[in-house]
DNA sequence: GCCAACGTTGGC
DNA sequence: GCCAACGTTGGC
């Protein structure tokens, strides 16, 4: 059992959208990131815990709780000519691009970037190091463990 | 809109 | 394999 952060933009897909959306779950379409990718391809299990995160927008931060949902597979939007994420190099035979889908366990209340940074125990967290760009990024048990009591209900 | 930081591309 | 140029991310 592994724990992610993933992060979407509100715009493109909010936590309001996801729970909206047939059995609460949404293919992680559109990452174009090599380490990324090699996250959901080769190291998301079924059940794996997801702090679903707001970027890019007014108030960044984790805005529910989710888990991943079966097994890895090609983005579709690769393959899609005109598709903003098209990719001429990936072919059905040798996709190049994985996604996996992941379902709204609960909505929470916003767990600012913010209160992250200045909490005591949650200053190694991958999200926060210097320089991290990645939309997909780790999170330790111990992290995972503060986050939840953070947000428990 | 700015800009720091990082990833990718492609010529050599 | 190097590295300059360019593109993207994402908070502010």
């Amino acid at each position: 059992m592994a724990y992610w952060l993933m992060k979407s933009e509100p715009k493109d897909v909010s936590v309001d959208d996801l729970a909206a959306m047939p059995e609460a779950t949404v293919g992680w379409y559109g990452v174009r990131n090599y380490q990324a990718r090699n996250f959901m391809r080769d190291l998301m299990r079924p059940r794996d815990g997801v702090l679903f995160y707001h970027s890019s927008c007014a108030e960044p931060g984790v805005v529910g709780l989710a888990e991943v949902v079966g097994a890895p597979y090609p983005d579709p939007t690769q393959f899609e000519a005109g598709n903003k994420y098209f990719d001429g190099k990936a072919t059905p035979e040798v996709p190049r691009w994985y996604q996996v889908d992941v379902r709204l366990v609960r909505k929470t209340r916003l767990l600012s970037l913010a209160e992250i940074r200045q909490h005591p125990d949650l200053q190694d967290m991958r999200l926060l190091a210097r320089g991290n760009r990645l939309s997909i990024t780790p999170v330790t048990p111990a992290e995972w463990r503060v986050i939840s009591a953070l947000l428990a209900a």
